[in-house]
DNA sequence: AAAAATCGGATTACAATAGTCGGATATTAT
DNA sequence: ATAATATCCGACTATTGTAATCCGATTTTT
């Protein structure tokens, strides 16, 4: 379906709450209380970006996360690619050389579907967290 | 995940296939033999396709799919809404009036990501199966 | 009347998403 | 030091959605 997932629904609203509140770090607990979002999930979601280099994390008593990068150099595209990893419209063009699908040789929609597939993409990625939080 | 369903992947390839063999009526077998699309499933979406009025149907032995538009008229986005109806990006606004979620009330996020839903849905829009084909 | 097609409901199989649990590690405050 | 609070991480479970199948009925042409 046309979707987004959870996981990229909370991170969008995790990251939008933590680049509103960007004077101090912001733990996980907060940001779940907050926003009401399961803590366990959200947790994972922010480890997941962190790894990704999009936010920083503190451990221990005073610790939680703040963003690397400034709102308006952080686009939704960012979020989704961290958490879902380079998804494609099709199976068909997952590894672009290995043929996944049978009709992958001579197949007629292949090229205009990765042209819309990029079209969607570049909107994604000109959507900033900036925008979304209007700070 | 930002992808597409088979039934829609299916969708597009039958109706490419119904638009570059529009010299005749095209059978479902015939489809799915030609694209090696499981017939039962493609039965299915040919039918909801039907119904939604994209393509018209013929039954009996000579039997089959014609299209109801030209192909040119007919967007991508008409069929992702014939076979999934109006997905939204996030469940949130789903149902325009009522809460669904619990931030809605007070929701930063929802403004934007429906500006967002709306330009990828105008991407969708503006792609034909004309194009897509290359009659 | 037989054959070839659509029609349509019900069911099953599988995969992805969403959420949970339990414990380890790091950091700070007391 | 030690307790408290936080991230970290793997494994697990539950739920949902997708994909596919089954079976019988109906329609239309030969
Ligand atoms: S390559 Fe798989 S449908 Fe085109
Ligand atoms: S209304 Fe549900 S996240 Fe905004």
């Amino acid at each position: 379906m046309i979707k987004l997932s959870k996981k990229i629904e909370y991170g969008i609203l995790a990251l939008q709450y933590i680049a509103i509140h960007s004077d101090k770090i912001i733990s996980a607990k907060e940001i779940s209380e907050q926003m009401g979002i399961p803590y366990e999930f959200l947790s994972k979601t922010l480890q997941q970006l962190m790894k990704k280099g999009l936010i920083q994390s503190q451990q221990g008593i005073r610790g939680g996360y703040v963003l690397s990068r400034k709102p308006a150099d952080l686009t939704v595209k960012d979020i989704i690619i961290a958490l879902e990893g380079k998804s494609s419209f099709l199976d068909c063009f997952v590894s672009s050389n290995g043929l996944i699908c049978d009709r992958s040789p001579n197949c007629s929609i292949k090229d205009p579907m990765e042209k819309l597939q990029f079209k969607v993409m570049q909107v994604f990625g000109t959507t900033t967290i900036a925008e979304i939080a209007t700070i």
